[in-house]
DNA sequence: ACACTACATTTGTATATACAACTATTAAAA
DNA sequence: TTTTAATAGTTGTATATACAAATGTAGTGT
């Protein structure tokens, strides 16, 4: 098979076993990636509320469907849902310290799948492989 | 941020831009990326029919619904389905002759597609690309 | 023959992805 | 000011993913 094909195979594939991986690590703590990536993003505004659409944007597929993922928080108390008082189109969603509890526990296992992974690799071979995703990625026109 | 961190979002990154590109490239023919992967499977069954536990291990994701994606195919007419007259348990599907026109109307475009995320860099770093992808994601114990 | 186990597939439920349509609010234009 | 357009979110539908339970068939042991 040529190389063309071959990476692409061979970047799917590896995304898929590292999802594997992460999902396995949170399905005790009864939530999906993307709720961990919405609470990832809100913690990260390190006490501001975020509105929707500054989710939606910083989520990785980003047309998934924010309200949902953020209904389903809201299920397990691990955020809170305002509308904004400026612009009532908004809504602020904020992190609870619920929400902040859980994410610490899952950091040390998070830490420990990412380094997992790495460690098959040298440290300059690590960020070669940074490096040629990036160029591969790009379109140069 | 530290490189394990980082080429983790690169991969699930990349791997996001790569699907959003090809899933362009299938809208018009009314196909899910999965679907497509079933009937590439098929085809390559070379006129022998595959019974749903063998596309399902032949499929990236693994733990997908074979049976739902072979009824959407069925409803198109691009596979036929039969109880297998040896083994009544197994079902024995079949790509048709409208499935594989469809996959031949798409192969330049999938290849064109995949030619240009190549040419984004030269040849020695693809093949490099794919030899540090396959070493990061293997366990080495 | 009968029970038991393994195998192949289907069905059900919850969540996520993808996209279009819809509602409400705000801002801009005529 | 009334209309129009833009913005922010929500809702609906189809498909896909993830996993467990259920169904039906085949093989094995007693």
């Amino acid at each position: 098979m040529d190389n063309a094909k071959k990476v692409i195979l061979n970047i799917m594939y590896t995304q898929n076993v590292i999802q594997d991986h992460f999902n396995e690590l949170i399905k005790p703590y009864d939530l999906s990636g993307e709720q961990y990536n919405v609470l990832r993003i809100l913690r990260g505004q390190k006490g501001n509320p975020a509105n929707m659409c500054v989710i939606q944007e910083r989520m990785l597929a980003k047309t998934s469907n924010t309200t949902r993922l953020v209904d389903k928080l809201l299920l397990k108390k691990y955020v809170t849902r305002n509308v904004c008082p400026g612009n009532r189109r908004k809504i602020e969603v904020l992190i609870t310290q619920k929400g902040l509890d859980v994410l610490k526990e899952l950091d040390p296992k998070v830490d420990a799948h990412e380094r997992e992974f790495a460690a098959n690799i040298s440290p300059e071979e690590l960020e070669l492989l940074n490096q040629l995703l990036e160029k591969y990625r790009t379109q140069q026109n």
